[in-house]
DNA sequence: GCGGGTGTTCACGC
DNA sequence: CGCGTGAACACCCG
């Protein structure tokens, strides 16, 4: 579910509240979601410290353990959320089970693992279809583990340069694929390629060597300024998203052709967004302002 | 009942 | 080995 700008909102949620709070107790009712089969192990390791600053890779997000050298990955995938609750009210949030009155019940039945803190603050982690994952690591793995990524769009190392460099290593791929790929940029999902590609006039099928120098630079603008823009929104609520003050995220305004099939094209008022699918993923784009 | 879904990995078949 | 496709994970929704 979650891409960059939705992991990014979330983090900032979850470092105004967690950080140097001791860990009093947690609760796996799910243990198949800590990978490497160790549950009991984690449990038990976790009571007692305290998480430093959550800092994130792609859509991944890495908890540092203080006095440890041991870090806590996480992953949402497609229906992750964090919920931080303090007494009674929703402080941070993710996607969730609303009750009638829309406002969001915690726990829930897809709350699969619980974190209590010291302040009495309580991380829910709810996910629907179970796909996402707990790993306790050492350095020497994490470093593994973030080493696999590719550039990070919203730091200075994703320069001009180092775009054209990426793209210059799978010429014959589609640009949608390679915009997906976590390898090589990281963050991206579905949503966000769809509305980057036709910000840049660039039609997702486009093979990657045959695009031309000002597609090229555009599509390297139009990363950034989106990405940017859906940060500062708080991130896309395409269902049931919420932000840390149990709003939406205000990105769904903005998006102009993920989900909108068969609706005119909002931006040449001329062309009807088709819907294709495309290495495996529903795929929107402008048959005629992308070309 | 069927297919699709903001993600990623693995098993195939060329 | 590289590439592309499809399934798998589990559950809801139209």
């Amino acid at each position: 579910m979650p891409e960059l700008p939705e992991v990014e909102t979330i983090r900032r949620s979850l470092n105004r509240y967690v950080p140097q709070i001791a860990v009093t107790k947690v609760l796996i009712h799910k243990p198949k979601l800590i990978h490497g089969g160790k549950a009991r192990a984690m449990q038990f390791f976790l009571k007692g410290k305290k998480f430093g600053i959550i800092e994130r890779r792609g859509k991944l997000l890495i908890w540092p353990i203080a006095n440890s050298s041991q870090y806590l990955l996480t992953h949402l995938k497609m229906t992750g959320q964090f919920i931080y609750k303090d007494k009674n009210k929703i402080i941070a949030g993710g996607h969730s089970e609303k009750n009638s009155d829309d406002a969001l019940v915690v726990p829930n039945k897809y709350t699969h693992i619980e974190i209590y803190l010291k302040n009495g603050g309580i991380i829910y982690y709810n996910d629907m279809r179970q796909f996402g994952y707990f790993k306790l690591v050492n350095q020497k793995q994490l470093a593994k583990v973030v080493q696999k990524f590719g550039i990070e769009p919203l730091t200075k190392g994703f320069t001009i340069n180092n775009f054209f460099q990426v793209l210059q290593t799978k010429k014959k791929s589609k640009i949608k694929q390679i915009l997906l790929d976590q390898t090589k940029i990281a963050g991206l999902g579905n949503i966000y390629v769809d509305e980057i590609l036709h910000a840049a006039r660039v039609r997702p099928t486009r093979r990657v060597g045959r695009l031309n120098l000002v597609e090229k630079k555009t599509l390297y603008q139009k990363i950034t300024a989106i990405l940017k823009r859906a940060v500062k929104e708080r991130g896309t609520t395409f269902s049931d998203y919420l932000d840390a003050d149990g709003n939406k995220g205000n990105y769904i305004k903005y998006l102009r052709v993920y989900g909108r099939a068969g609706e005119p094209c909002l931006t040449c008022k001329v062309g009807k967004i088709k819907k294709i699918k495309l290495v495996g993923r529903g795929t929107h784009y402008c048959p005629n302002c992308q070309k």
